[in-house]
DNA sequence: TATGAATGAGGCTTCATTCAT
DNA sequence: TATGAATGAAGCCTCATTCAT
């Protein structure tokens, strides 16, 4: 059933959480599914070739987390707060998944998968520049599309850089995130 | 000898190339250093231990090659131009190494050392964006230390999403490394 | 039905001869065999006990191949080549299965089975010697049992041989056919 | 040192012939040639590699055995009896280790060092054979490389007969010795 | 400091066999 | 009888690390 793959990429998430990449056995993951050893090997030819599906689950989530933080009727320049505390958030949560998402999928035979992956991601984003660039609140000049993935890396990169400096002093997270803010709002701003 | 310290990271940086960053095994990095498996623990204490050296080296190739590529006499705009296309090219020619470090330094035991390895690039944009400021380049509002990790995290991943998705087109990049610049120029103006 | 389980001997002898002998999976002979995995051990209790059914079909086709050769007509030396032929023949053909017959069959619990296995075999061939005996073309000293397994051990070592050696050379085995032709005129004359 | 290598060589004929040949494991042989796991790959790319270096030595074993029985100054007749002891001792003291060189051995990659191996063996075997010639004791038309390598054959076929048929009956070894002389006596003799 | 043979723990993967349907 | 998904034991091999020289 698909269940139990799905059971695999749940297990697989938790695993590489915890243990860290190096350190994640598929034994740990089956227990973690609770099926057996060798039923992994029923839906996923090798140890690796979970990650595609890990990076879609993780794109999944993301938007998810993205969808529930914005408030429809709050202004722009809210919406896009919530945007950045979403990613902030996840990023952080998942840091050690979204490592191992862009060693390992972004290496070799996995590359054409990404592109499909975060497809839906950057259309999100996509289409949250357009309709602030059609309302007027953002230049007339912004390529929503090209802006988009500019956007997501920027805040994924701020958010790992404030768990890489910041991870003792918590609210650290919070000046880099302003900081985000602000950076945004001047490049976006009419 | 300190020459053979030098051979290890060398050495290493090019297997990591390679061989990326499941495959690489110590054997592979001393048979490329020209020295025997165990004089590699004479210098590290384990095989993970080489990265905050690597991760020196690859801050020291990236300021050597911004500071390569940057011309004291342009204008700013130029000059800014000048870094994403030297930050872009490092980034590209030294993904793998990237990824590694991203994986492997930033977790666990190396968080801290992460901060003072990058204190030199962060201590560089910074005082390039701060000369700017002075000059009235660009906005008085930019503070120069946050926004040159930004900076820094904005070029990296776009240079990082250009590979990924362009990799078969190469004129691709050229596009992207225009997408950030505007991107820039309006987080930044004055 | 009794087709499937021909299929499955049918399957296996193809399976080990492709693939060799420690590459043969019970997956690939049922995938042979057009059923399913578990069907298999509704006739056969494990995979090696296909075995001594397959050494029954290879005595079967090994018979059936020296009497289609065997013109009745010919006379007992020209018979005789034409058994060499035939012999050569099928172990060439056969050789990997004969390999795992010998490796398997002959060791442990199916050392019983094999002597019945083989009395066909065995027998005509005797009777064969018995034949050239009573009508004086051979030796009256010949002891046509014992000396009827001693041809087919002599006929199939030097086939093997020439496959060893000759793999390259295809006409080496002609040569080696003329020798054992010889080798047995001298033996077995009157 | 070369001593760890013949004492893996060493162990692996025992625990091939101990165990038989599905069943044996690496563990086992270096646990019999008290290295370590890995040592073991240190001499041998592959668990089936040492399958070379097995033949070999039991060329040599075969050949000092025959060397052994070969009384310089008995008759020819004597000699050969002589032979065919000793091939037949070697022939069912190490049957499973014959059994695993044809099968692994003679497959695939090996099949060019078979030639080399087997070499020295049938050398002695030709030069047996021209001395009785020279001698005048067996007739003119033996062609002594030809003939040694069936006899070789014969005498090996026939020891494996009388293994896989008499297992129960000892005496019955020493009837198919004396089939395989008389046969001998007879395909010889001048 | 330098060597490189030796170590051995441990993980990935295979595949014969089972069993619920 | 037939299926094929599920099982899980078991073994090959890798490779970071050690240590006698």
């Amino acid at each position: 059933m698909d269940n139990k793959k799905e059971n695999i990429i749940r297990s697989a998430i938790d695993v590489f959480q915890e243990k860290g990449i190096e350190k994640a056995k598929v034994s740990d993951i089956v227990k973690g599914a609770g099926i057996a050893q060798g039923t992994f090997y029923l839906y996923f030819p090798t140890k690796l070739a979970v990650m595609p599906s890990i990076a879609q689950v993780m794109v999944e989530k993301t938007l998810e987390e993205i969808k529930k933080a914005v408030q429809q009727d709050s202004p722009f320049s809210r919406q896009l707060e919530q945007v950045v505390d979403a990613v902030f958030y996840i990023t952080n949560e998942y840091r050690e998944i979204f490592a191992l998402i862009y060693a390992g999928l972004a290496s070799s035979e996995y590359l054409k998968e990404w592109e499909t992956l975060y497809e839906p991601y950057y259309k999100w984003m996509s289409g949250f520049l357009k309709k602030a660039k059609t309302d007027g609140i953002i230049r007339e000049t912004v390529h929503e599309e090209h802006t988009a993935t500019l956007l997501i890396g920027l805040i994924e990169a701020a958010a790992e850089q404030s768990y890489l400096y910041d991870h003792q002093d918590d609210n650290a997270a919070n000046i880099k995130r302003q900081e985000v803010l602000d950076f945004l709002k001047h490049a976006l701003k009419s």
